[in-house]
DNA sequence: CTCACTTGCGTTTTT
DNA sequence: CGCAAGTGAG
C-alpha cells in the first residue's frame, strides 16, 4: 500500500508546492533555469500517486528517453517501485510510437511497422529523386526531407500540400516544383514498405486520434492526468495530440521555460507556451523564479543576455546563492591553443579545489568543435566523455546488425533490405537489386516478395545464378523470421549475427576499425541480452520485437551504462536539463555562436541568444568562456572575430581579463563586430618547389588594401609569423567583392592561398 | 560485380 | 579535413 504520508513535500518551496498540489485543471508551471523543475513534476506525480490515483491514468511526456528514466528514478524513490513502473512517461516519440504499435492496423499499417531513421529516409529520397529524374543538385534529399518534414510537424498531408497554393507557389519560386510530388512518393513509399519515419510517429497518431474517435476516446479517458515537460519545444503536431488527449478532462499540466526555446529548427513553437494561457482561460499559472542552482554572478549574467530578446513571457529570475566568480572570458589564438587552454584551466581549478573530473563539462555549438577539445584533454591525462555526435545506433556495423533485424520483423522494409542484401557480399549487385525495383513496381509489390516468388513471375530477366543466391538469401530471412517468433530476443540476435556471416567478416578484419566494429557488436548483443534477460509483466518471452519496437528511437545519451569520473563534453542543446558545476562554453565567436545561418533574422538570432542563456545556466559555480581568433574549418584556417554575446553582457559580471590584454580594450564593443572580416587560408594550393605556376609579381590591388586595411594588415601579420618572410605574388578581389584571394610564397618554398570571405552583416537593432 | 581510387560536398542544433 | 557518392579497371 501506498503511503499517504506525504511530509516529503516540506521541502518544497511554497509556488512549488502550490504547484504540485494543484492537480485539477489546467496548470502552466514558467520555470526558471534551474528553479526546482524537475523536483516540481516528480513530486507532483508522486503526489497523485500517493491521493489513490492510479499510475495507468498518468501521462508524462518528457523530451528525451533519459529525463524520463531519471525521474521514474525520482519516484519510485518517493512511493516505490510497484506504483512507479506502470506509470506512461517518456518522449513523445516512444509513448506515441507505443500507442501505434497497438492502433496502428485502423490506419492500415501492420503493428510490425519499421522505424524509419533521418539516414533510411534521406536514402529513400534519393531513390525516388533517382526514379522521377529529378536532379539531386536542385533537389538536395537533405533540404527535401527538412522541407517534407516541416509540413509534417505542421500536419500538413502530402495531398494538403498539393492542394496548398502557398507552399506550392514557394517551392516553384525556389525552382523546385515537384517538392510536393516526392513529399507524395515518398509518403507511398514508406507505406508500401510498412515504414514510419520520425515525423509519421507524431503525424499518424494525430491521424489516428483524429479520424478514429472511438480510439481518441479511449486515450482520453485513460489519461486522466498529463503532463508535458519542456512545453516550450513542443511542435504543432505535438501540441495538436495533446489537446486532443487532454480535452476531457483538462488536467494538463505543462512545465517550460520560454527562455529555453531552442528547438524552433524542428518546428518547436515558442507560441505554444506563450499562448497556453489563451487555449485554457481557466488556468492556474505558477513561476518558479528562484534559482536554487547558480550562483549570482551566474544568474545575472543570463539574465542580461536574455534581455535582449523581445518576444518573452516576463519573469524574474533571482537567486539568494552566493555571489561567486565572476564569468571569466579568455582569449585564444586558434582553436588548438582554446582546447590547451581549457585543458589546462580544467586542470589547475580541479587541483586546487579537490575537484573531481564529473565536476566539468565542456559546452560547444557544433560537435565539429568536439575534436580540438578531445586532443587537449587527452594530452593531458584527463578523462572525458563525448556526448552526442555519431550515436552509438548510427554507427555502420550496429545498423547492419538491426537492418537484418528489422527484415527478420517486417520482410517490406525496403531501406533494410538494400542495406544488407549484398552485405557481407553475396555476390547480389546493385543491377540486380535495380531489376527488383522495376519488378516490384511492375507488380505492385515489395522487393522481399518480388525475390520469393520470382518463378511466377514471366521475363524476370534475372540469370539462374543470381536467382539462386537471391533465393538463398530470402529463405535466410525467413529462418530468422522463425527465430524472432520463437526465441528470446537474445537468442535471435545471436544467431542472426552469425548466420548473417556479419561476426565473421568483422572478426576477420583486424584493422582497428574492424577490430572496434566487432566491440560494438558485441556490445549490442550485450545489451540485447540484458533485455532479454528482464523479467517481463506477464512473464512472457522478452521477444526480438520488443526490443526493435523503440530501439530506433535510442539516442546516445540513452546509452550511458558507463558512468566513471569524466569530464562530459556535449553541445549546448543536449546539454539541456543538465547542470555542472564547472562549465567551460567555448568557440565564443561570431559566425558560430551565433551560427552564421542564424544571424539573418531576428527570430534565429533570439534563438542562438537563448541557446546561450541555457549553456551560462548550466553551471552552479562558475562559467568560462572562450573564443580562439583562429579556426579550422573544412580545412581551413579561418580568422574569427568574438561573439556578440560578450559584447551584450553584464561587463560587470565578466571578468576579461585574460582576454584581449594587449590590444583590445577590455570591453568589448558591439560595433566593432559590425562589418568585420573574416578570412582563410588554405594550404591545397602548395606545390613542390620550383613548379610556380602562378604569375609572377602581379600586383598588389592597391584598392582592396585601401578598402580592407584590417584584413590586409592582420591577413599579412599572420602570414608572416608563421611563414616568415615573404612576397605576395598575386590579389583578386577588391572591397566590393565577398571574397578576396591573395598567394603568397614564403621562403621559396610553399605557396599558400589565403581567401577572405566578408562577414554578413549585423541584422539591424530596431 | 568488386575493389580502389577520385571527386565533390558540406556543418548548426536531434527525436 | 573527412565522408559519401561516383568512376574506372580487373
Amino acid at each position: 500500500m501506498i503511503s499517504r504520508d506525504t511530509d516529503w513535500l516540506n521541502g518544497l518551496n511554497e509556488v512549488q508546492r502550490a504547484a504540485v498540489l494543484h492537480t485539477e485543471g489546467p496548470a502552466m508551471i514558467i520555470a526558471g533555469a534551474g528553479s526546482g523543475k524537475t523536483r516540481v513534476i516528480t513530486f507532483r506525480i508522486a503526489y497523485l500517486l500517493s491521493q489513490g490515483v492510479d499510475a495507468f491514468q498518468i501521462l508524462a511526456l518528457t523530451f528525451t528517453n533519459k529525463a524520463a528514466r531519471e525521474m521514474r528514478e525520482r519516484i519510485v524513490k518517493i512511493t516505490g517501485e510497484k506504483e512507479a513502473r506502470n506509470l506512461w512517461m517518456g518522449t513523445f516519440h516512444s509513448i506515441f510510437s507505443r500507442i501505434l504499435r497497438v492502433e496502428c492496423e485502423k490506419i492500415n499499417y501492420p503493428n510490425n511497422f519499421s522505424i524509419y531513421d533521418s539516414d533510411d529516409s534521406r536514402s529513400l529520397l534519393r531513390t525516388i529523386l533517382k526514379e522521377m529524374n529529378l536532379d539531386d543538385k536542385v533537389y538536395k534529399p537533405n533540404q527535401v526531407h527538412a522541407r517534407i518534414s516541416e509540413a509534417k510537424n505542421n500536419l500538413i498531408s502530402a495531398t494538403a500540400y498539393l492542394q496548398n497554393e502557398n507552399l506550392v507557389a514557394e517551392d516553384y519560386a525556389n525552382g523546385k516544383p515537384k517538392l510536393g510530388e516526392i513529399y507524395m512518393a515518398y509518403q507511398k513509399r514508406l507505406f508500401k514498405a510498412s515504414a514510419m519515419d520520425f515525423d509519421d510517429l507524431l503525424f499518424k497518431t494525430y491521424e489516428l486520434f483524429y479520424r478514429f474517435p472511438d480510439v481518441l476516446y479511449k486515450y482520453q479517458h485513460r489519461f486522466k492526468y498529463i503532463m508535458v515537460d519542456e512545453y516550450q519545444d513542443t511542435n504543432l503536431a505535438q501540441y495538436v495530440i495533446v489537446k486532443q488527449l487532454a480535452a476531457v478532462y483538462q488536467n494538463l499540466c505543462v512545465v517550460g521555460d520560454d527562455a529555453q526555446s531552442i528547438y524552433a529548427f524542428r518546428g518547436a513553437n515558442i507560441q505554444n507556451i506563450l499562448n497556453f494561457e489563451k487555449d485554457y482561460p481557466d488556468v492556474a499559472t505558477f513561476k518558479l523564479e528562484q534559482n536554487y542552482r547558480s550562483t549570482q554572478n551566474i544568474v545575472e549574467g543570463a539574465n542580461t543576455i536574455i534581455k535582449n530578446n523581445k518576444f518573452q513571457l516576463k519573469k524574474n529570475v533571482f537567486t539568494e546563492n552566493e555571489e561567486g566568480d565572476k564569468i571569466a572570458v579568455y582569449k585564444a589564438q586558434s582553436d588548438n591553443e582554446e582546447g590547451r587552454l581549457v585543458a589546462q584551466l580544467i586542470f589547475e581549478e580541479k587541483m586546487n579545489n579537490r575537484l573531481e573530473n564529473k565536476d566539468f563539462a565542456i559546452l560547444y555549438r557544433t560537435n565539429s568543435q568536439s575534436r580540438s577539445m578531445e586532443e587537449a584533454l587527452r594530452k593531458m591525462n584527463l578523462p572525458y566523455r563525448v556526448y552526442g555526435g555519431l550515436s552509438f545506433y548510427q554507427r555502420k556495423e550496429i545498423k547492419d546488425l538491426l537492418a537484418y533485424c528489422r527484415l527478420a520483423l517486417n520482410p517490406r522494409d525496403e531501406e533494410a533490405l538494400k542495406r544488407i542484401i549484398n552485405y557481407p557480399t553475396r555476390g547480389i549487385g546493385t543491377t540486380t537489386v535495380e531489376k527488383l525495383v522495376v519488378l516490384a513496381d511492375q507488380n505492385n509489390t515489395d522487393l522481399f516478395r518480388v525475390i520469393i516468388n520470382l518463378d511466377k513471375i514471366p521475363n524476370h530477366g534475372i540469370n539462374t545464378g543470381t536467382k539462386g543466391k537471391l533465393y538463398q538469401f530470402a529463405t535466410m530471412i525467413q529462418s530468422f523470421a522463425v527465430l524472432a517468433r520463437n526465441k528470446n530476443a537474445y537468442d535471435a540476435a545471436q544467431t542472426i549475427a552469425s548466420e548473417s556471416k556479419i561476426l565473421k567478416e568483422l572478426f576477420d578484419d583486424k584493422t582497428p576499425e574492424g577490430v572496434s566494429r566487432y566491440e560494438n557488436i558485441m556490445e549490442l548483443l550485450n545489451g540485447i541480452k540484458e533485455f532479454s534477460e528482464e523479467p517481463n509483466e506477464d512473464g512472457e518471452l522478452q521477444t526480438l520485437d520488443k526490443f526493435m519496437a523503440d530501439v530506433a528511437l535510442l539516442t546516445d545519451a540513452d546509452n550511458d551504462n558507463e558512468e566513471g569520473d569524466k569530464i562530459s563534453m556535449m553541445t549546448i542543446h543536449s546539454a539541456k536539463g543538465l547542470e555542472f558545476p564547472y562549465v567551460y562554453i567555448v568557440g565564443m565567436e561570431e559566425n558560430l555562436f551565433p551560427s552564421q545561418l542564424s544571424s539573418t533574422s531576428r527570430e534565429e538570432l533570439e534563438e542562438e541568444r537563448r541557446l546561450f542563456y541555457v549553456a551560462l545556466t548550466r553551471a552552479m559555480k562558475k562559467v568560462s568562456l572562450s573564443y580562439a581568433q583562429s579556426r579550422f574549418r573544412w580545412g581551413n584556417l579561418t580568422f574569427t572575430e568574438p561573439s556578440r554575446f560578450l559584447a551584450e553582457m553584464d561587463q560587470s559580471r565578466l571578468d576579461v581579463r585574460h582576454a584581449g590584454v594587449q590590444q583590445k580594450p577590455s570591453r568589448i564593443d558591439a560595433d566593432d563586430l559590425r562589418d568585420g572580416w573574416g578570412g582563410s587560408m588554405n594550404y591545397n594550393y602548395s606545390k613542390p618547389p620550383g613548379q610556380s605556376t602562378a604569375k609572377p609579381a602581379a600586383a598588389v590591388d592597391p584598392d582592396f588594401v585601401a578598402d580592407n586595411p584590417r584584413i590586409f594588415n592582420e591577413g599579412m601579420e599572420v602570414l608572416h609569423q608563421r611563414f616568415g618572410k615573404g612576397k605576395i605574388l598575386r590579389m583578386e578581389g577588391s572591397g566590393s567583392d565577398r571574397m578576396a584571394t591573395i598567394q603568397f610564397e614564403a621562403a621559396g618554398e610553399k605557396k599558400l592561398v589565403m581567401k577572405f570571405a566578408k562577414l554578413k552583416a549585423l541584422p539591424k537593432e530596431e
